[in-house]
DNA sequence: AGCACGCCGACT
DNA sequence: GTCGGCGTGCTC
């Protein structure tokens, strides 16, 4: 009796966590944390586990309890990577709600949302063993490995699978392990470097008046020190305020001014200066210049900014709706001003898109050291920068993309998202397949702050929520300074193809209001949403067309790199020279890419400077700076772009915008193709025209009375949204039904369609037949090898959709036990875009 | 998600 | 008889 409860003792007094882990796992794991830790471990802190029989994980403590857990033994915490939490309580809570919204396991999320520099990574390796000599002993494969390892020193699983050619190369290092040839150890390195910069700053002693004007005196005949002396003086006014000299100067300012290199060795050594390192922030905290920007409101700006703040007193979310150059961004920027003076964190959502361009300059410019940037363009280092400095309390502003809901706020006060209508705010492919607008909105009522959703062209679901009187409406409607709206023409080509009036692509007409901006010395930007050379090829003779072996698609040719590339996949292949199907010579390219009409263009069009912007010219950072840095100078005349021409690109020679193929946006099979053609239209053609004059836009369409374009002609979100929402009602979509669609994938054509059927019917036989549309084959029914079938759910208003959740989900876990449904992927996605 | 174990065909 | 294919189920 005494020694159990002795035994009961320990074990009550042995301290476990609770941790999440960021895999698709649906549950917490239990592990036991090392008696000289049991003090120390919180929700929060990140931990080192061990997980299966090799690999080790970063995890996040969820809870701290005394309960062993009975079905298994726990293991232990291999490591405590944090003193204090880097991950707070609510965005845990926040990870679980995002799970349960959409469908997924909070692992998956955790894992979006920790920056890869926070998650150490773990990767075992071998190495030989020291005292192993029965070389005889090893097997052909295993001498072979045993041959690798000792020419490196390690290898990795990865490595030593492929020197051994094998898939797993478990059972060969285990064997190996077991003949006592060689060790297994693990490497754990935390990726995450702090960037430093080298400053000077005049050693304690002569960091006073007196000393310098002493200093100035001896070093009189010295001219390089002297010059060295005052160009620090320059910038730091250690003679007006001693403790300015704390911080330094750059080291890099000596040697850009062109001040000698060696002089300012000879200082440091005679102990005048001292040299030291600071850790300092990766977004250009130039904070040398930092230029408080003031600025004021015009008289609707104004109107609308009380508003605002007038809604927000009963509303928790006002949708801004201000037409394309009416200065939303200065309402922003005075209500972020006001959050961060009460002592509020903000965080600024954008497009991924729309991040990289001039808005982050401005707002640098007039938030200086308050504002982070959160940017997959940035390395993962200054994601780990932002995160960590969020929780040290720096960085009250925090502008990024949808991610960055994911971010540890503590104090928010506002969120805006600018853009709101984007759809790439919706995470497709992997999971969590979230909506960051969504999600901010969650996040916004777990910490009590406002919510401002910025568009000129809303999204009609945001815009129905705004007339239902769920959100606040402001709306704008005067374009900034004496700016007016572009006027728009259409273009019809299929009037021009009959009068014999086309070049290729191009009508007559536009060539000509082309060539005439160009003579005027005007820029101009061509619009296709399509990049490559052409989207497909096809042989003359047979009408054969390439196609991706992979996907259910045609390959894209690429004419720079002489390649046809799949928009799908990345499959690539050099360029065709027979026909696949007849072996014939004539292929053609078909159709219109960017980098087609950059060619065609030139043409037409010889002496203009002609640039390209889309994904393709603008890969790096520096390639997409270079390019904007050219258009701005003016050395570029007419820019041919994809829709990343569309999203916040301002300059401000732009005067004619031309729309190449708007037949191709309208006619997207798709129930949101008209809103997303407005969006997209509207949003190209706010690109023309300067302050002091009106800009115009050429369409082309062979549809000019498509009633759309009435729409997109006059500017009228309104007319569009009262259209749009008939059909939206009448056709039951959203904003009147909940989406869900079920994604079924598989290897074989044949087995996805009757699990889809079955599927099908399981859900119609459930709940309906009216709210189950499909299955069906996508446009693209095959990617990356895999036959796809989708089945879309429909909920209408009233119904409990967690509820339903629940229930889906229990019907989805049946599934892998039904024979048909062997190795069948089903993905939910919720509210599918 | 990996990855180990297990069960089946084709080869020394 | 062994090697390596893939299918299945577990991981604290």
């Amino acid at each position: 009796m005494g020694e159990s409860k002795v035994l009961f003792e320990s074990e009550e007094s042995t301290v476990f966590v609770d941790a999440l882990l960021p895999l698709p796992i649906p549950r917490y794991f239990t592990y036991r944390v090392p008696r000289q830790w049991a003090t120390w471990v919180e929700a929060g802190l990140r931990i080192v586990v061990p997980f299966g029989s090799t690999k080790v994980l970063t995890a996040v403590i969820v809870s701290v309890h005394h309960q062993p857990p009975k079905q298994y033994q726990a293991k232990y915490i291999l490591e405590i990577l944090d003193e204090s939490p880097l991950v707070t309580a609510s965005q845990i809570a926040l990870f679980q709600w995002v799970a349960n919204y959409y469908m997924c396991y909070p692992g998956e999320v955790f894992q979006v949302a920790l920056p890869a520099g926070l998650k150490i990574s773990s990767q075992s390796k071998v190495q030989i063993h020291p005292e192993f000599q029965a070389i005889h002993e090893l097997t052909e494969k295993e001498t072979i490995i045993f041959q690798a390892i000792q020419e490196k020193g390690s290898l990795s699983y990865d490595e030593v699978a492929r020197v051994a050619e094998v898939k797993s190369p478990y059972h060969h290092i285990k064997a190996m392990v077991g003949k006592g040839a060689i060790l297994i150890f693990d490497e754990l390195k935390d990726r995450y470097t702090p960037k430093v910069q080298r400053r000077i700053r005049l050693a304690q002693n002569y960091a006073n008046k007196g000393a310098i004007t002493t200093l100035i005196g001896e070093l009189e005949s010295k001219t390089k020190q002297i010059s060295i002396l005052l160009h620090y003086l320059q910038y730091i006014p250690v003679m007006r305020d001693a403790e300015t000299n704390q911080r330094g100067l750059e080291k890099s300012s000596f040697t850009q001014a062109g001040l000698s290199e060696s002089a300012l060795q000879t200082l440091i050594k005679h102990g005048i200066f001292e040299s030291f390192e600071t850790i300092v922030s990766r977004f250009g905290s130039d904070s040398d210049d930092f230029i408080p920007a003031s600025f004021d409101l015009n008289a609707p700006q104004e109107k609308a900014y009380q508003s605002i703040l007038q809604q927000f007193q009963e509303k928790e979310t006002v949708l801004l709706h201000g037409i394309t150059g009416s200065g939303k961004t200065e309402i922003y920027i005075r209500l972020i001003q006001e959050a961060l003076a009460n002592g509020d964190q903000v965080l600024y959502l954008l497009p991924e898109i729309a991040l990289t361009t001039q808005i982050v300059a401005r707002l640098k410019k007039i938030f200086g050291e308050q504002v982070g940037i959160y940017h997959s363009k940035f390395s993962d280092n200054e994601r780990v920068e932002v995160w960590k400095s969020i929780v040290e309390g720096k960085y009250p502003f925090v502008v990024g993309v949808r991610s960055s809901v994911f971010l540890p706020f503590s104090r928010l006060g506002l969120i805006i998202v600018d853009e709101e209508h984007e759809s790439s705010f919706k995470q497709v492919d992997p999971a969590p397949r979230y909506h960051a607008r969504d999600v901010a909105m969650v996040l916004a009522g777990q910490q009590k702050a406002k919510v401002l959703l910025g568009s000129a062209t809303p999204s009609i679901e945001s815009y129905y929520q705004a007339k239902q009187g769920k959100y606040g409406l402001v709306t704008l409607t005067e374009r900034f300074g004496k700016a007016t709206l572009p006027e728009m023409t259409l273009i019809d080509t299929k009037y021009a193809t009959k009068m014999k009036q086309m070049k290729g692509g191009f009508s007559v007409d536009l060539v000509t209001m082309l060539d005439e901006n160009f003579q005027k010395g005007k820029q101009s930007l061509l619009f296709q949403n399509r990049r490559g050379y052409s989207p497909y090829i096809q042989c003359q003779d047979c009408d054969w067309i390439a196609e991706c072996n992979q996907c259910d698609v045609s390959l894209t040719y690429h004419a720079k790199d002489q390649e046809l590339r799949c928009h799908y996949c990345g499959y690539r292949e050099g360029l065709l020279r027979r026909c696949g199907a007849c072996g014939g010579t004539n292929l053609k390219t078909m159709g219109y890419g960017t980098e087609k009409l950059e060619e065609e263009l030139q043409l037409l069009i010889p002496d203009a400077r002609i640039g390209r912007m889309d994904l393709d010219t603008t890969r790096s950072k520096t390639a997409f700076n270079s390019l904007l840095a050219e258009i701005q100078s003016g050395n570029i005349d007419i820019l041919v772009g994809t829709q990343m021409v569309a999203k916040g690109l301002d300059f401000d020679g732009l005067s004619t915008v031309a729309i190449f193929d708007a037949d191709r946006i309208i006619n997207f099979p798709d129930f949101r193709a008209h809103e997303r053609a407005f969006q997209l239209i509207t949003q190209v053609a706010g690109r023309a025209g300067r302050r002091d004059e009106q800009g115009q836009v050429f369409i082309q369409t062979n549809q000019p009375s498509h009633r759309l374009f009435q729409f997109i002609q006059s500017g009228d979100y309104a007319a569009l949204y009262a259209d749009e929402i008939v059909e939206r009602e009448g056709y039951h979509y959203p904003p009147f039904v909940r989406l869900i669609k079920l994604t079924l994938r598989h290897m074989e054509s044949n087995q996805v369609e009757k699990a889809a059927h079955e599927l099908g019917a399981i859900l119609k036989a459930k709940y309906g037949h009216g709210r189950i549309l499909g299955p069906e084959r996508p446009l693209i029914e095959r990617i990356r090898n895999q036959f796809v079938m989708e089945i879309l759910i429909k909920l209408e208003k009233g119904v409990s959709l967690a509820q339903f959740k629940v229930d889906l989900r229990l019907v989805l876990d049946e599934l892998p036990s039904k024979p048909i449904f062997k190795g069948v992927q089903v993905i939910p996605d919720v509210d599918c875009l």
